[in-house]
DNA sequence: TCTATAATACGATACGCATTGTTTTTAACA
DNA sequence: TGTTAAAAACAATGCGTATCGTATTATAGA
């Protein structure tokens, strides 16, 4: 039996003392960077780890052997952004809080961050691995919050009933990621103001 | 100045005399299924138009004289295929005709179908034409349809107002593309049997 | 305190490799 | 004569690995 994930990052950062040259944030940093320009240029597809490497003025060696595909990259430089940081404020009551995790994810989708995204949902297309990266690192945090809400919601009648609880979750966050792979547009000005109050009239009611 | 690429079309369709060899027919319909056979293995990133050629024992510039990617040719496989014809009924309401279309829709995007679609999703991302692809041979007549019967049924009060069209067609929409794209379960038996009759409940009041 | 050693990371380079898309050439057919 | 088709040659690319010399750190021992 192995043990948890959990357990092994604990063990991990225990150990206070680290024998060897400590990874170079230098490097770490200049690979995302490079990478988030590049990709401004270009879609994901056409990016390449020889790319990042002679931008960043890296070995290529150093990103392999932090990153397991360039979509893993991509997605740490998308993280690592400022803006894309899920800040969940508490709130009254669940529609309030449905509201502002639609507005926040919005936010988080529009302009260059959701092309990035978007080559990731590609890339996952014929690769697992980038489909479990892409729920665990940026779906589960911000698609989950949005089911419990929806679920208390219904429960304390805020909502209407009726509606199965997963149905609401994918009515919700759907059209969002149609946008972001919808091309050039993808989630524009308009959308961006309505979509969070239209979405709320829908549970509501 | 060019002519409208309908223009060339059409003296094309009108020249009914065609000098030199006529196209093989039966290299076309070769070109399709070994498309369809090697989707079944694998998807459509690690299909190569090699690999077609070599399946369908034709040569590689056959398939590149007729279709400008392997995207393309994904497309005329899937939609060449018994199940995935469009047949819109006609129907009393706009409430049945949504659901109508949302079944069929459905039909067209379980199982293998499904994949080829979010393959074809996928390379669109990093390539404007086949988005233009997906959009004008598949997206076009089986959503814009549905977008209509919306806005018609809000119109003639079977559905609630207040609700902004295109919003409400993407809601509708979006769930079922969401699907494709989550990998394995895709639009499993529940999500088939429960979705119409839950988008429906959602337009309806 | 100073020094040696082990451990790890780094950039650079080269390689073998696989693979692909594209062009050219030649043959087949109407 | 014109068009299609197949085969072969071509060009380009990027991947992943291995290796090399060097740099940076912690620990052990003097």
């Amino acid at each position: 039996m192995t043990l948890p994930e959990e357990k092994i990052d604990d063990l991990q950062e225990d150990r206070v003392f680290q024998a060897g040259r400590p990874r170079s944030e230098k490097s770490r940093k200049a690979i995302l960077d490079a990478t988030r320009k590049l990709l401004t240029h270009m879609p994901l597809s056409e990016l390449s780890i020889e790319a990042i490497a002679k931008k960043a003025k890296v070995g290529k060696t150093t990103i392999y052997r932090w990153w397991p595909s360039k979509a893993a990259v991509a997605m740490d430089a998308f993280l690592e952004q400022p803006g894309v940081q899920n800040i969940v404020a508490t709130t009254s009551s669940a529609s309030e809080a449905v509201q502002r995790q639609l507005e926040s994810l919005i936010r988080q989708l529009r302009g260059q961050n959701g092309r990035i995204i978007a080559g990731i949902i590609a890339e996952s297309q014929g690769n697992p691995t980038v489909l479990d990266l892409l729920y665990d690192k940026f779906l589960k945090d911000r698609v989950s919050p949005i089911y419990d809400k929806i679920d208390e919601g219904q429960k304390n009648g805020e909502f209407k009933t009726g509606l199965n609880t997963g149905i609401a979750l994918d009515m919700l966050v759907g059209p969002l990621f149609l946008r972001v792979l919808s091309g050039d547009h993808g989630i524009d000005n308009e959308f961006a103001e309505n979509y969070p109050t239209q979405a709320l009239f829908v549970l509501k009611n």
